[in-house]
Parts: structure tokens; sequence; C-alpha cells
RNA sequence: UCCUGAGUAGCUCAAUGGCAGAGCAUUCGGCUGUUAACCGAAGGGUUGUAGGUUCGAGUCCUACCUCAGGAGCCA
């Protein structure tokens, strides 16, 4: 912003505003029906039709329509409004008027207007109300926000983060965020962005797992919510190198305690979004009646329920690839299989040779993990991940040492089995993922302001 | 990293190996109820880059670059 733009924007109440009209919202103007109110905000659309002129404002809480006819306003106003470039940034104000043609039910009759700042037609708002590809918008990420249908989304990735903080917090939690410049991988360093810490090698945090296991023994539940970090040479729609996710850790829990928090919690989220954010899901297209259905309780698959389906599913032409027994499942076998069900799927007790080293073995057949994946419906993916972890000294110092890792970073880890160990358990959820779900939207880079991809990071 | 596909006007896309075009945007003109308004006109091009084949390449071939979708891995 220029210094000139800064002092006019600055002097704003002395000019034109002044004259008239309590400041009002775009998302609350049924409330001044019949009064004249300010609208601060920018110029979405102009439709011209002679002398009679139909600008679209836009705030940030939503859209209106207005009108000036040019006997109707001052002349000099009818002439700053006609031909008035697209996103210019606008002080307006107009009396309030119920039109069953609006498609908010209100438009505004316009009174008068200052323009804050005049989008150049010699280098016009790049992007239109047309279409455009994926590339451009992703280039033009800082002006694509502005769109209704991207606000939207954002809205609802806000409302879904102050529920999924809420939950907790209203369930005796305590949020403790754990480090994002970290000394050692949880699950080997390949996928982990390296820093330099003065010197010594760091790197970003993949998740704050660990630490808040060590939380979880001070304060018994816990939770953490922030950004991590994967080096992960991923292109798909489901994958951001910066993801934000919330984790809670829970002391004295079991695998079906954790299963039990795990659809309570997805459900609390859902119907948040359903209560508070309805006008933006249907600005998205949402179809909520999906979203309505998602209450406790989640059915439950043991892994060889799934692979069992999986391998029938392949023996009956669904599935291209087989399915080998004893594997993780891939992409499509989680797609398939969440298919089968109009609510997220909860997958539990994966063969522990495929799932990481703190994951507790189950007493019943310690070949299998006590973990936890959660499928969200519509092909949508794994949303959470999770387990109840290794009580034991000994066994977690023993896999420590079959994964190869270096003991001497696992001191202060060991030392949570050393001194009081207890079983606990907890999980991971992806929040651009649970945004992606629930919007229906088929890419998480459009559920975060600034999406981290694989070969982008600009803007 | 591998597989597949795509790069043409500011944007979205056409163009049989033979004159590089349309819609939107921009400029000019018209229109008193438009809903991505509409109607008329104008300007706007090193067809991703570098080579090659050909009388002739946006189109065919080679390499590279960029982007997209997918796989593996994950939330």
């Amino acid at each position: 912003m220029s210094e000139e733009t800064a002092a006019s924007t600055a002097e704003t109440p002395k000019t034109e505003a002044k004259v008239a009209a309590p400041i009002a919202t775009i998302a609350t103007l049924g409330q001044h029906e019949g009064e004249s109110v300010t609208l601060r905000g920018w110029l979405y659309n102009l439709r011209e039709s002679g002398k009679l002129l139909f600008p679209i404002f836009r705030d940030g809480t939503g859209t209106v329509q207005g009108v000036a006819h040019v006997k109707s306003v001052p002349a000099e106003v009818f002439e700053v409004l006609k031909g008035l470039t697209q996103e210019s940034s606008v002080i307006v104000t107009g009396k309030v008027r119920a039109d069953k043609r609006a498609p908010g039910g209100f438009e505004l009759d316009v009174e008068g207007i200052q323009v804050i700042q005049r989008v150049p037609e010699s280098d016009p708002y790049p992007i239109s109300l047309k279409d455009h590809g994926v590339e451009f918008l992703m280039e033009h990420r800082h002006l694509w926000v502005r769109s209704p249908r991207q606000s939207a989304i954002l809205r609802v990735r806000a409302e879904i983060m102050r529920a999924a903080a809420e939950y907790f917090d209203n369930n005796g939690f305590i949020r403790t965020d754990p480090p994002i410049l970290t000394p050692a991988a949880c699950e080997g360093t390949s996928t982990l962005f390296p820093v330099d810490y003065f010197g010594e090698p760091a790197f970003l945090t993949q998740s704050g797992q660990l630490y808040i296991e060590s939380t979880a023994l001070a304060l018994g539940k816990v939770y953490s919510f922030g950004p991590t970090f994967r080096a992960e040479k991923s292109k798909t729609r489901r994958h951001l190198t910066e993801f934000w996710m919330v984790e809670p850790e829970v002391a004295f829990c079991d695998l079906d305690g954790l299963m039990e928090l795990a659809e309570n919690y997805i459900s609390y989220i859902v119907q948040s979004v359903l209560k508070n954010r309805a006008p933006e899901l249907a600005v998205i297209g949402r179809d909520v009646a999906k979203l309505e259905n998602i209450v406790p309780p989640f059915p439950r698959l043991r892994y060889d329920e799934a692979a069992k389906m999986l391998q029938q599913a392949h023996a009956d032409g669904h599935l291209e690839n087989s399915f080998e027994y004893g594997n993780d499942f891939g992409s499509p076998d989680e797609t398939w299989l969440t298919q089968q069900f109009d609510k997220p799927v909860m997958v539990h007790r994966y063969p522990a040779a495929v799932k990481a080293f703190y994951m507790e073995p189950d007493p019943a057949d310690p070949t299998f993990a006590l973990c936890l994946d959660v499928l969200a419906p519509e092909g949508y993916g794994e949303v959470i991940g999770g387990s109840q972890r290794v009580a034991s000294y000994d066994l977690l110092k023993s896999r420590i040492e079959a994964h190869g890792l270096p003991l001497e970073s696992f001191q202060w880890y060991l030392d949570l089995r050393r001194y009081g160990s207890v079983p606990h358990a907890g999980f991971g959820m992806g929040i651009e993922r649970l945004v992606a779900w629930v919007c229906g939207l088929d890419h998480v880079r459009e559920t975060i302001p600034f999406a981290r991809t694989l070969h982008r990071i600009y803007p």
C-alpha cells in the first residue's frame, strides 16, 4: 500500500462517510431495512444498463447488489460509479431495501460513494468471474482468496479449527503445544525439512506426538494444535508439505477409549460446521445431507475384516490391484473401503510390522498393533491416525533399536516409561483433509490460505 | 523418484502438416431491472525453450523447462 493510499484511508471519517449512516456489514444488512448504512469493501462486479447501474459490492461478509439510477443519485456519484473497475476499494452509503429479486433478499439504493483506490484500467484485476486454471489461480492465491467460494471455504476452516479446540477445552483437555524446531525424527529422517540451528542440524516437526505424551503424563488429558511439515514428494489431492494437525493425548486411555473419543470428536466438529456455517456450505455447494448423518457411533472394522472386504472386492472386479494380506492399505484400497459406508470408518489393529515403533501390541495377538485409522467417507481418505502407545520401558527400548533409531535421542522419551509409565493413547487429525471432506472439495490446496505443495512456495 | 497428460492473446479454449481464431477482460459506442447482463466496434500473438524433419510446423520427431493428475508414503 502506498503512503498516499494509507493516508486517504486514515482520513476516511472526515469525508463522505461522516454525513451518513452507521457502518454495517453485508451479512447483517437485514437488520437495517429501510435505513441508510455505510458499507466498506470492494466492487465485486458492475452491470451497466444505460442510465441504470448495478454495482455489486463485497465486504468480506457477503455480497450485495447496489442500484444507482442517473436521476436518483448525485451526478458525481453516478460518474464515479460508471465504469468503476472490478476490485476497486470503496466506502459506499445507501438505503437498505428488501427486494425479492435479490439473491440475498436485500439491495442497496446507492446514495454516496468514496473510492479508496481505483484499480486502473491499464492493469485490471486479473481474476475474472469466468473460469480459470489451477496454475493461474495458485499463482494468484493472494487475490483468489477474495472470491466468494474461497472465502466461504476459509470460513468453514476457521469454524473447524474453532470447534476442534472447543471440544477439547470443554472436556478437560489442556492445550500444550510442542516445539516446531526439533532435534530428531519421530519416524525416520527422510521426510523432514532440515534447518540450521546455530550450526547444529535441526528439523521442522512432523508430529508433536512424542512431546505431548510427556505433557499427558503431567496433565492427564492434553492436546496440541499447530503446523507440521513433511518433505514427502507426494503430488496428490490429499497432500501438503505444510499442514495443520490437532493431536490429543490421554493418560490411562486404551484403544477403545481412543475410538470413542475419535467418533465423538469428528461428529462434534461436523455438527458445529452445520450449525454455524450453513450459508458458507451453500455457497460452496455442499450436500449437507451427507454431513447431517455424521453422528456416533462410527462403523469399526478390524484390519482383518477390512482386508477380507478388499480381497472380495478385487475378486468381484471392483479393485484393479489385488490386496496382499499384511500390507498397509493403498490409496485406491482406502477409497473403495470408505465408499462402502456413509460415515467415517474406523479401522483398527493393523499388523504391527507395517506400523510405527511406538504403537502398543495387542495383548491378544502381539503381531497386531493397538492402532486406529479413521477414514472419511466419499473417498476422502485418512483423516485420523492414532494408537495406544507402548507403555513398557523394555519393549519400547527394543523397538527403537529394532527400527535402527539412535537410542541417545530417545532417552527423554524412554524416561516417560521409567517414571510412572501408564497406558496412554492419542491420535493426530489433519485439518486440511477434514476441511476438504466437510466442504466436498477435490483438493486440499483450497483448504488453507496459502498451500505449500511439492514445488510450490509462491506466493 | 516413477507413470500419464497438458503448455496458443491478460484469462478460458479452438485451429486436417497449408491465411493463428472465438468468448471473457481492456478501449470506444448503445441500452431504465441487470443476475458470470446484453448488443455493436476496435486494439491485443516470438503458439513454453532449444534443436530437427518438411516446399511449408501451433500441429510431426528429440531434449529440456513448467504445470496438472496418479503411484509409493502419509494426516
